[in-house]
Parts: structure tokens; sequence; C-alpha cells
DNA sequence: ACGAATGCAAAATAA
DNA sequence: TTGCATTCGT
């Protein structure tokens, strides 16, 4: 077969690509080919003779497997051997989807059924706060999110229940091992597995049925791994057992990029990688054809401030760029304006088009800002992450009637949508249905359908309980009658959701309703795709979609996203907002979560082709509190010569058209002072930042103050002492505001 | 006795 | 933007 796209190649990927039998590790530096080498050894591999269905491809997210699959379908041909790559039978896909096709396929072994639920954060903290509840447990003592963490973080460790209660030191501990035992429980009578599930049952089955694991190993003669610095424990272990036998699996990362500790990740995977297969061939790739060398060094020069790290330094061929700019802003609001208005400049001045931008952020919660001058400034954007498309609420309530329908023990899913749309079933019933149904150990489905035998409930309760078992039931006949889309579609009917979100005609519920309709397409779109594909297998495949998979890279707008969104990604323009101490780094409590913070920050560097732009603000809305942070400290670890600081100081110099007269302005040492206290770099001493006003006097009820923001009003109310010391000012528009007088910058004026 | 509706505080990153 | 606490309504 024609082997010609290898031509493509340098010489460091060629001999990735072409080096077919053993373990190999490849180091690729941001920018320089990762998933090229992956896509051409794929497809390498299928033109020596190897059969698609013998080859393991797994990734992090959708994308990046739909990605790589649409390649090697490309670099192959549609009619190549194998079938062209979207044929069944191929198995290129993230971790997540391809092993729970496995579990799908091996249910009955670890006693499941292949129509399994899976569960998502929410869904799992729901359960946990369930059972804690039954247990007379307060959240207070014992917060259902920490437990929930803490369990993901024993699954990962593979750890079981029991030997977690062995482990347990603490009270908290021993209350999170129990909640561990009974969750497990609970999850297998629900049928159901959250994501952590979906790796570690896995190996749960291949050691428990040593035929099984077999079965794979011999299938799977090839692995190939994306992404190896972001694989935890259980990926780890399941891929050791899968490559056992023919040793040839070929891991692709960058220890740099690590970036997902946080969820069980663990980097010293891809440092043992050499010791666990010590015949490993290692390749590395240096050379990057992303970013302009200014940024490229700019990047170097801040990972070397981690000390835990592989030899590596990236180069490029590229020209040298522009620098760096510093963005030096009064607030996030001002952030929000001046991002809006370089990008606007840039735009016309480069020919530049609006999705060749993106601003990164470090939470989630600083879009709302950045959002906000979009909107203004009238600029088209498009936000990735946040509150995704799949955890709306409307469509996680639509969802749950499809799971239930899927698998009548999810009680999960019962309890979301037994009375949505409200239909007089609240806390009480649903207890007293939840008592019967643990009695008899049945599902509360079941016990909804026998809600006759259950003395308590009243009448009206009752009634009702016995027709949403019947609108179910009657349902789960149907599924099998109607096409996926149809069916949806007639669920959706009944339940009246579109024509009740469009009588109630609020922005918000016209909102949802286009939520639906979209859902309803996206079903259509699926149906489209996979004529034959069941209720079952759509569910599947939404249960695992990540919000960036959704992002449509054709849409000609700026994209906002977290900068743990964009790994993977490149842009021309890349702006990174709020790097500031507290914000970015997040957390530098301990050198290894600082360490963290900064290969994300590296990330975020090297994610730009062209020119990358830092902004910070002196002051932010932060826990609805107004707060001041020091600008970043890796803005100081960035090779001052690669930094546009005057750049900075011209744009911190204007002032934008929302800021009201600050009266803080003249107490301000302006950044020119700055720079000149130390000629090196504007942030090694950064500009001393007053954490209090120092007046703030006697403020009382009355009393007329004015505020940077909000401008004059009269203080209505005060309340607390000290740190804590609020007052709720009547400003002008009848705007009423709650602030901390500790932070609110309040200047008297009469 | 229950459920619905309304109003007010909290915040990390994700398959 | 969710989650809870309170009050109102059947």
């Amino acid at each position: 077969m024609n082997t010609d796209f290898l031509r493509d190649l340098n010489q460091a990927q060629l001999s990735a690509v072409k080096s077919v039998e053993g373990p190999e590790l490849v180091l690729a530096g941001a920018g320089s080919g990762k998933t090229k080498v992956l896509t051409y050894r794929v497809a390498y591999l299928v033109s020596i003779g190897v059969p698609f269905h013998n080859i393991l491809c797994l990734t992090f997210t959708n994308k990046a497997a739909n990605e790589m699959r649409a390649r090697t379908e490309k670099l192959l041909g549609t009619d190549s051997e194998g079938g062209g790559a979207r044929r069944p039978g191929n198995w290129i896909g993230t971790f997540h989807s391809l092993f729970g096709k496995i579990l799908r396929m091996e249910a009955e072994k670890i006693g499941y059924t292949s129509n399994f639920t899976i569960y998502d954060e929410e869904d799992s903290l729901k359960q946990i706060k369930q059972i804690l509840r039954e247990h007379n447990l307060s959240e207070e003592v014992f917060p259902p999110a920490g437990i929930r963490w803490q369990i993901s973080k024993l699954k990962n460790g593979l750890v079981l229940p029991s030997q977690a209660q062995q482990l347990a030191k603490s009270r908290l501990e021993q209350v999170t091992a129990e909640t561990y035992g009974v969750y497990e429980e609970r999850m297998k009578n629900n049928n159901a597995m959250d994501f952590d599930d979906l790796l570690i049952k896995p190996i749960v089955l291949f050691n428990r049925d040593r035929g099984t694991l077999e079965k794979y190993q011999n299938k799977f003669k090839f692995i190939l791994v994306d992404e190896y610095q972001d694989t935890n424990r259980a990926q780890y272990m399941l891929l050791k057992l899968l490559a056992e036998r023919h040793r040839n699996i070929c891991v692709v990362g960058d220890d740099a990029q690590s970036i997902y500790s946080w969820r069980g990740a663990d980097v010293q995977n891809i440092f043992d990688f050499q010791s666990d297969y010590p015949e490993a061939k290692v390749f590395r790739l240096e050379q990057n054809y992303r970013s302009t060398g200014k940024i490229l060094k700019a990047a170097n020069s801040v990972i070397v401030h981690n000390r835990r790290k592989l030899d590596k330094v990236l180069w490029t061929e590229n020209h040298e760029g522009e620098s760096l700019s510093v963005i030096e802003c009064e607030s996030d609001r001002d952030e929000g304006y001046k991002i809006v208005q370089k990008i606007r400049n840039e735009s016309i001045k480069d020919k530049l088009q609006l999705k060749d931008f993106v601003v990164l952020f470090r939470t989630n919660y600083q879009s709302r800002a950045l959002e906000e001058a979009f909107n203004r400034g009238g600029i088209p954007y498009v936000i990735v992450g946040g509150v995704a498309f799949y955890k709306r609420k409307e469509i996680k309530d639509l969802l749950a009637y499809l799971k239930l329908i899927v698998n009548p023990q999810d009680d999960a899913s019962f309890t979301r949508i037994v009375n949505f749309p409200a239909r007089g079933l609240g806390d009480v019933t649903v207890d007293y249905v939840r008592n019967f149904a643990a009695a008899n150990q049945i599902p509360l489905l079941e016990a909804a359908a026998r809600v006759d035998e259950i003395g308590d409930i009243q009448p009206r309760q009752k009634s009702q309980l016995r027709q949403f078992a019947n609108l179910i039931k009657k349902y789960q006949r149907l599924k099998d009658e109607l096409s996926v889309g149809e069916f949806t579609r007639s669920l959706t009917d009944e339940l009246r959701l579109v024509t009740s979100l469009k009588e109630e005609n609020t922005a918000e519920s016209l909102n949802r309703m286009e939520n639906i309709q979209e859902f309803l397409a996206g079903i259509a779109e699926f149906q489209t795709e996979n004529p034959d594909g069941t209720l079952q297998d759509f569910l599947a495949e939404v249960s695992l979609v990540a919000d960036v998979d959704r992002w449509d890279t054709k849409r000609n707008s700026v994209t906002l996203m977290t900068i743990h969104a964009a790994k993977g990604l490149e842009f021309p323009v890349v702006f990174v907002s709020g790097m500031e101490e507290g914000l970015f780094p997040l957390s530098s409590k301990e050198e290894d979560e600082l360490e963290e913070e900064r290969r994300l920050f590296y990330v975020a560097i090297t994610r730009a082709e062209k020119k990358v732009y830092l902004s910070h603000a002196r002051q932010r809305f932060r826990f609805g509190k107004l707060s001041f942070q020091a600008p970043s400290r890796f803005l100081a670890e960035i090779q001052s010569d690669l930094l546009d600081q005057e750049h900075g100081a011209r744009v911190s110099a204007q002032r934008s058209i929302w800021e009201t007269s600050s009266p803080s302005e003249s107490l301000r040492p302006s950044l020119d002072t700055a720079i000149s206290a130390s000629r090196d770099n504007p942030f090694t001493s950064p500009a001393p930042i007053e954490k209090e006003r120092p007046n703030t006097p006697r403020i009382k009820v009355g009393t007329i103050v004015e505020h940077q923001f909000f401008g004059e009003g009269k203080v209505i109310e005060m309340s607390g002492k000290g740190d804590t010391e609020k007052v709720v000012v009547l400003f002008g528009a009848n705007q009423k505001k709650q602030l901390m007088l500790r932070y609110a910058n309040l200047r008297v004026v009469r």
C-alpha cells in the first residue's frame, strides 16, 4: 500500500512513526506535531497490513478522537483496507467511550446489564447527599461535595471501600469510607456507573476474568495513547493489562502540559514509562511549528521555574514575531472592555477574523464579566465550557426521562423527573416511595408502579404516581416501535416541554426552549449519522461528550474558554485574562500545586501562533465582593525582554468609558513609576497595593458616599462589625447594593 | 399536610 | 447561574 504520506514528516516524526514493534515513548512538546505522529502512525500501521480493528487508539476528548479519525481516513482514502476510519470496528476514541463500549459488551460478567446508565458528577453528588441524609449525617459536618471528591480519589487510586474503612483515621474519613461502600452498592442496584467506573470496572472485569482480558489483549495488537501525561492510575493499569501480551504500546505526551493532577492524573506515569518498559524506544519532538520564536521563548522561560520536569527544550524556525503584551486593567469590567477593544483593533489592522482570537481564563466565573463586555461591544463570541450544554437543567431533565426509560433501575433519573413537570409530588411523597422501595429492595420506578401497596400516601399523589409510572411504561413500549427522533419528539410533546416554556414567554424560558429544540435537532443528526442507532446508543454518546466537542470551529466568533478546555487547540491570537495572584496561580499553597498552575500557564501561552496578550486587573468582583490582587508572579517569570511593557503602560493610561471617576486614581502609583523602580521587569516588585482604604471614617446611616462604579448613594442600613461590616447603599436609579465596608472603597461625600 | 412559588446567598479546573 | 428557606395556597 501507498505510504507516500510519510513525506510530510520531519526526521524525528518519521522515526517515531516507522518504529513499529515494541513499546515507544514520544516526548512531544507543544505544537510539535503530536497528533500528527499518532495519526500517521495509525495510517502507517494500516498501510503495512495491520487490520484496523487490531489498533486501539485512546484520547481524552472526543474532539481529538474525531480529528484523528478524520485525518487517518484522509491519509488512507475512504475505501482503504479496514473499510475507512468511520466504520465500526475502528477503535479510535476516548478512554471513557471505548472502555464504556467494552463494558456494555461484557456487562453481565460484572453483574451489570448492557443498558447501564452513566451518572455524571451531579448525579453522583445527589446520591451521596441522599445517603448522608438517610444516615442522619449533617451536610455541614460532612460536606457532600468533599466526600464525593474523596470517594472519586479513592476509586481512582483503586482503593476498595473495605480498604478505605481500614485506612480511615478521622471521623470524616470513616464516614467517607462508609458512604463510599453504600454508594457503590447503590450504583450497582441502579445499574449505573459514574465516570470513574468506566475506567475501574474494566480492571475489575479483567482481573476477575482472565479469558476476557486475553481476548482484548489479542484483539488490540497495537495500542496508541495521546496525552499520556494525563493518565491516572486506573488508565495506567488498563494500559498495562492490555499491553502485557504484545507490548506494542506507543504513548505520546508532554510532561510540561500535565494539568489534570487534580482529577487523579499522575505525571509520574510518563516519567516511569521507561522503567515499566525497559526496552522502550524514546523519541523527542522538539521542533515547534505553531508559535513565533518569542512566544516559545516566553513559554520556555516560564517552565524552567518548575523543578520536576523532563529535559526538553522547544525550538522553532518560525519568525521571532511580536513581544507578548501585558494589559493592565482597573477592574474585571475594564479588562473585558480592553480585550474587546484590542480584538476590534487587531482584527481590522491585521485582517484577522474573529475566530482567530481566543480569550482564556482560569475559572469559569470569569467569563461573566468578559461576556458582558463582548455583548456591549457587539462582538460575537462563543463560550466553551461554563454551563455545558448537556449539563443544563432542561436538557438534563429530558435526558433523565430517556435514561429512566432505557434503564428502569435508574433511581437518580426517577428522582429528578418524578415531579417534573410539576405534578404535585413533593419530598414527602417521594420519601414514602423511597422507603417502600428500600424495604422491598426494588427500584423507585417499580415502587411507584405499586403505589397501591404504600399506605401513607394521599389519594391525590397516589393517582399522580400511578400516572407517572404508566407514562414511563408506555414509552418503554414505544421505544422499540419508533425511531429515536420520533420517540423523543413524541415524549417532549406529551410532556408539553416546548409549549409550556413558550407560554411562559420570558427571555429565560425561551432560551430553554431553544436548547430543547437544539437537543431535538441533535438527535435528528445522530439519527442520520447512525441509522441503526438505538436510544441507548444515543445516551451512551451524549453522556460522554465534553463541551469542547460541541465547539464549532467554523463559526466566526471569538472563543472564550478555560485554559483546561483549550489544551490541544491553537489560535493565532491568545488572550490570557486574570493574570493575578490568587486567581492564576489560583492556589500556590503547595509547591506541586504551584508547578501545575505554571504548567497550565505554559499550556495557555503555547496555544498562540502569533500573538499573546496577558491581562490583569487591580480589582475584581469575587464571591460577590470587590477584591484586590497583585499581578501574577508568572508575569515576572517571563524573560523580561520578551514582554511589551510600554504597551501595557499605554493601555493602562486610557480610562475606559465605563469607569466613572475613580477617587483612588491619584493615590495609586502609576505603572510608569513601577517600571522605573525596577528596570528589569515591572512585575518583580509589584506596585504596593492597598488592601484597605485608610479612610473608612465614620460612615453611618444617612451618610452620602461615593462608590467607584455605582457613583453617589446614601447609606440606608448597616450591619456586622470589624472586617465583616456591611452597608446597604441606595444609589441612583433606585439601585440598592449591599457592600462590604472593608472592600467597597467608599468615599464619604458628606 | 403538602407542594408551589418566591426571594436571597454562594463560587475550581472535567470525561 | 443553583440551593435553601420562607411563606402562600390548595
